[in-house]
DNA sequence: TCACGTCGAC
């Protein structure tokens, strides 16, 4: 018998001539090693059947292989070929089985496994491992438990190796490691696929520290792992920073040449990014002969992890250079560093990129889209991606909440918490945080008060330390401050330096000098002291008309050389681009057209009645000087460009690393008036939205 | 036939 000529091969032209005089020895090799495309299939098919070979279990078994596995869009038909099988064997059901689960239909496993049961198939230790890993990935665990009751029954405690690694790696996918691990420690011979199955079922349910810990037993025992050991083992450290073990593991995969692994790589380059070492990650990643678009996201998430934004979106257009197509995960990461920077501009586009794309707007996709909306000032679009999501968690809730909380909007806030109650979605502590600042920007104090306490008793939520924070900004802000000064000194829990630093805003809010002075004693006691903290207190000096106890401590702070705050650094974007200014810096390349502008917007709001502030200007700073100091702070210098790099009318939207001081606020609420603009200007703890003339924090921040 | 790498709210 003759196969004729016929392509054998993509291109289409006949690569050769295939003789077949009876049954073939090695089916396998015959049909899929030559079966490139459907078409291929097809005809081999028809020979299958003209030939009656297909009768051959064997035969019809590689066939199948071929459609339901080799073959990237051949799974109706190799559906079509199985339904014409008269009474499938359990090789056949087998193949059916892998090939759904290859094509990520594991719920169609399951059902087909059904149907083998119904149809009375003797199931074979072919049969259990296949479907258990539907099991795996669906996290169906009464399927899976159903599943481990049949094994019993056909093989009792003594089933083959492959089935229990399996089983372990099925009930850890379902959140049962303490049965994952019963059956893990009642094994008599463990191989490696039975310690990476432990491995992997410790990872994949976040206990990092086990995989560390496990590992370090395997290495005591003697046991021998492999390159997928290593991924799950890299990976944990980066979680738990064992960045020893970590270099370890780099070292060892040099010297025993596994850098061609790419998935052990990647892991490797998240391992040190988690580890704060990107520029290690960096280096590995520029080594890789072969990047995909894990690794690349592995590495872009590397430098948003630490900050370095604009590097991780640099990285990001490089990607895209490199043709490599980013999915959701990458978006991710683009996004939450979009919203780092403020830079709503590209964030647009990036989501623009997704729709055009037809990315699954996956509920982590979605929620990263409403905090970056959130934090970039435009908490309509945080609403409209809400509104559109197919399904949400308490992560993307509580990042609405967070956001409408910073944007001070903060009844809707509470709004969307009853909602949320409403389709008994569970709020979890972080999503306490963001109401009780959403009381406290709204100035709620007694609805704060309930939610606090409602939080640990109707929902057995330990209040932490932020918690107790939120309490006393929310205390501190409507003017209760001795109330506030109490709720600390009664907190079951050490009040730390951010507490205390809250109550002393209070403080300077309100003119409570006694218990500001106590404040700052606290912050220091707790923290080295930073100028921030003591300016604070010398313009609440100030404030009362307690002139020299003001210059007192600012004496005090040059003498002592005190720590600067961080210096004041702001971002705009402008087309896509992202300018950085810093305080009185003359590097930038726009410095000249920046200063011009600067100084003339200073003198048009001046004429509109501006008096500088200079209580906020340098320590250092000469007394002639200080004007000029405060007129180039980093927010000002950075409003200015926007008003001439923009036209007239368009939002200048700037986001700074620091709180906003007085003179900036002053002078921002002014330039909306007088240049008739809206400003959105992010500081480090909210939004201040300036319009007209005033701005949404109700001068207090 | 089983195990493996990138991502979300303080």
């Amino acid at each position: 018998m003759v196969l004729a000529t016929h392509p054998l091969s993509p291109s289409k032209t006949p690569t050769a001539i295939t003789t077949i005089s009876e049954f073939p020895h090695n089916p396998k090799t015959l049909i899929l090693h030559q079966c490139k495309t459907t078409k291929d299939l097809n005809q081999i098919h028809a020979h299958l059947i003209k030939t009656r070979l297909l009768h051959h279990p064997a035969v019809a078994e590689n066939l199948l292989e071929s459609a339901a596995i080799l073959l990237p869009d051949a799974m109706d038909y190799a559906l079509s070929i199985f339904r014409q099988i008269d009474r499938p064997d359990s090789s056949a059901y087998n193949v059916m089985i892998r090939g759904l689960i290859h094509k990520k239909l594991n719920h169609n496993a399951i059902l087909l496994f059904k149907n083998m049961c119904e149809n009375s198939v003797q199931l074979d230790e072919f049969t259990f491992p296949s479907v258990l890993k539907a099991c795996s990935r669906l996290g169906a665990l009464r399927e899976g438990e159903q599943i481990h009751a049949q094994i019993m029954k056909y093989f009792g405690f003594n089933s083959d190796g492959f089935v229990q690694n399996t089983l372990i790696h099925m009930y850890a996918s379902c959140g049962e490691l303490e049965i994952a691990r019963n059956v893990f420690d009642e094994m008599p011979r463990r191989d490696v696929m039975t310690w990476n199955s432990i491995l992997a079922g410790y990872a994949k349910n976040g206990r990092w520290d086990e995989v560390v810990r496990l590992f370090r037993e395997m290495q005591e025992l003697g046991v021998e792992f492999d390159e997928v050991t290593l991924i799950s083992v890299s990976t944990a450290c980066g979680r738990v920073a064992d960045l020893e073990l970590g270099e370890w593991i780099d070292e060892y995969v040099d010297a025993n040449g596994l850098k061609g692994n790419l998935a052990l790589i990647t892991s490797l380059i998240d391992m040190y990014g988690k580890c704060g070492q990107v520029d290690t990650a960096r280096r590995l990643f520029d080594q890789m002969d072969r990047r995909d678009v894990v690794a690349w996201s592995a590495l872009i998430s590397g430098y948003s992890q630490v900050n370095r934004c604009r590097e991780a979106l640099d990285l990001f257009k490089k990607m895209q250079e490199a043709n490599v197509e980013p999915n959701e995960v990458t978006m991710v990461s683009v996004l939450y560093s979009c919203a780092a920077l403020g830079a709503l501009e590209t964030g647009k586009w990036v989501r623009f990129y997704i729709k055009k794309k037809k990315m699954k707007l996956t509920v982590i996709l979605g929620t990263a889209l409403i905090d970056f909306y959130a934090k970039c000032g435009s908490i309509e679009g945080s609403i409209e991606v809400f509104d559109k999501m197919p399904s949400r968690n308490v992560f993307s809730w509580t990042a609405l909440i967070q956001g409408l909380a910073s944007n001070g909007q903060g009844k809707k806030a509470l709004e969307y918490f009853k909602l949320m109650q409403e389709k008994n979605i569970d709020p979890n502590d972080v999503t306490f945080i963001g109401i009780l600042s959403a009381c406290s920007h709204a100035g709620l104090v007694d609805e704060g008060r309930k939610l606090f306490i409602s939080m640990s008793n109707d929902y057995g939520i330990e209040p932490r330390i932020e918690h107790y924070g939120c309490m006393v900004d929310i205390l501190g802000r409507a003017g209760l401050i001795q109330e506030a000064y109490e709720f600390i000194k009664n907190m079951p829990i050490q009040p730390n330096a951010v507490v205390w630093r809250t109550l002393l805003a209070s403080c300077k809010a309100h003119k409570n000098v006694r218990i500001g002075e106590e404040s700052l004693k606290n912050v220091i006691r707790l923290e080295p002291a930073h100028s921030g903290d003591c300016i604070l207190l010398s313009n609440l000096y100030a404030s009362v008309g307690r002139h020299d106890d003001a210059l007192r401590v600012r004496n005090q702070m040059k003498e002592k050389g005190t720590n600067k705050t961080a210096p004041g650094c702001s971002l705009i974007e402008l087309d896509g681009e992202i300018y950085e200014f810093f305080a009185e810096d003359n590097r930038h390349p726009h410095s000249k057209e920046v200063y011009n502008a600067t100084e003339d917007m200073m003198r048009k709001i001046k004429s509109a009645g501006y008096v500088p502030n200079v209580t906020d200007a340098r320590l250092d700073a000469e007394e002639e000087d200080k004007e000029a100091s405060v007129s180039h702070h980093s927010e000002k210098l950075a409003i200015a460009f926007g008003l001439i790099r923009t036209s007239p009318g368009t939002t200048i939207r700037v986001s700074k690393n620091l709180r906003v001081c007085t003179d900036c606020h002053n002078a921002t609420k002014l330039i909306s008036k007088v240049f008739k603009r809206e400003i959105v200007l992010r500081d480090r703890n909210r939004f201040h939205h300036f319009k007209q003339g005033s701005c949404s924090c109700n001068d207090y921040w």
